[in-house]
DNA sequence: ATACACCTTCGAGTGAACTTTAAGTCAAGT
DNA sequence: ACTTGACTTAAAGTTCACTCGAAGGTGTAT
């Protein structure tokens, strides 16, 4: 079962010229042409673009994905190399994870902030305060950061 | 107390460039000059520029993060927007996290992949194991994905 | 007073990841 | 055979977030 470049793209929810570019690039060296020169997917190339996807929502450049496509295809002569780069960009997650975690807490002490100045109609409200009426797990977030407005 | 704007990007572990141009983008609207116009920042820019720097990485684009600095500015006649703002933002952090977990999970099955193939000497041992030697985590990704090379 | 490091603006340049445009080809339906 | 819509390439354009270079000004130490 075949598939063209605009059904796939839909299927992965992404625009045709992305999937050429790709391909341009050299992160799809599996693609077959028919012999008129369209591009054929199969099933199984969705995985690795799917995998594609993913390295990318994680931050990692298309030359670093590309690299591994590259090493993928040479065997197990690159074993260890491929390995490297799975573990530092795991290690990147979870640093990202760290930050996001970071940023959730400074977001939902913003929302309490402005949901407070909501009902009282004014941001005003934070300065007549006191300290212990801000929810405790702001309160770190307070002294570390000094969040004011 | 005030600083330069070398001795702020310091403290903040940035290019003095990344902030002129932020000020050049009116992201910082708030920094005094001298007599002479040399930009002098003073501690409670930093809570700005580090909440600058939390969004950032949570990938709000600039052009938000301006908008959101005039609105501060603007009074109480743009709470609404301003929690519009963060609760969208917060949307999009609490859908980062959930596509970085799954990101990792991703990565630890390729980081388990590896180095089974590492200490075989080759990616082929993998296609003789068993699924029960495929540590049970993993399985579920398997299946949804059949990720293999 | 002069040296020196660091500051200023402006405009141009960079790199990543697309996206669009133009000119043309392919394949299916009538 | 012809129309139509989706495909092809190459090259140029776009957006974002910086980053650099040139030419000149600032401020402090000696």
């Amino acid at each position: 079962m075949f598939y063209t470049i605009g059904e796939m793209a839909q299927k992965l929810d992404v625009a045709p010229s992305t999937l050429r570019y790709y391909d341009k690039e050299g992160l799809l060296p599996f693609v077959e042409r028919s012999s008129g020169g369209i591009r054929m997917f199969k099933d199984e190339d969705m995985e690795w673009l799917r995998l594609l996807g993913c390295l990318k929502k994680a931050g990692m450049p298309l030359r670093e994905i590309k690299a591994f496509m590259d090493w993928s295809r040479q065997g197990d002569a690159t074993i260890d190399r491929r390995l490297d780069l799975i573990e530092k960009q795991r290690q990147s997650v979870l640093e990202q994870q760290k930050q996001l975690e970071d940023t959730l807490l400074m977001l939902d002490y913003k929302r309490w902030y402005y949901q407070t100045a909501q009902e009282a109609g004014t941001c005003a409200v934070h300065d007549t305060l006191s300290l212990e009426r801000v929810p405790e797990r702001f309160r770190p977030l307070k002294e570390a950061w000094k969040v004011g407005e």
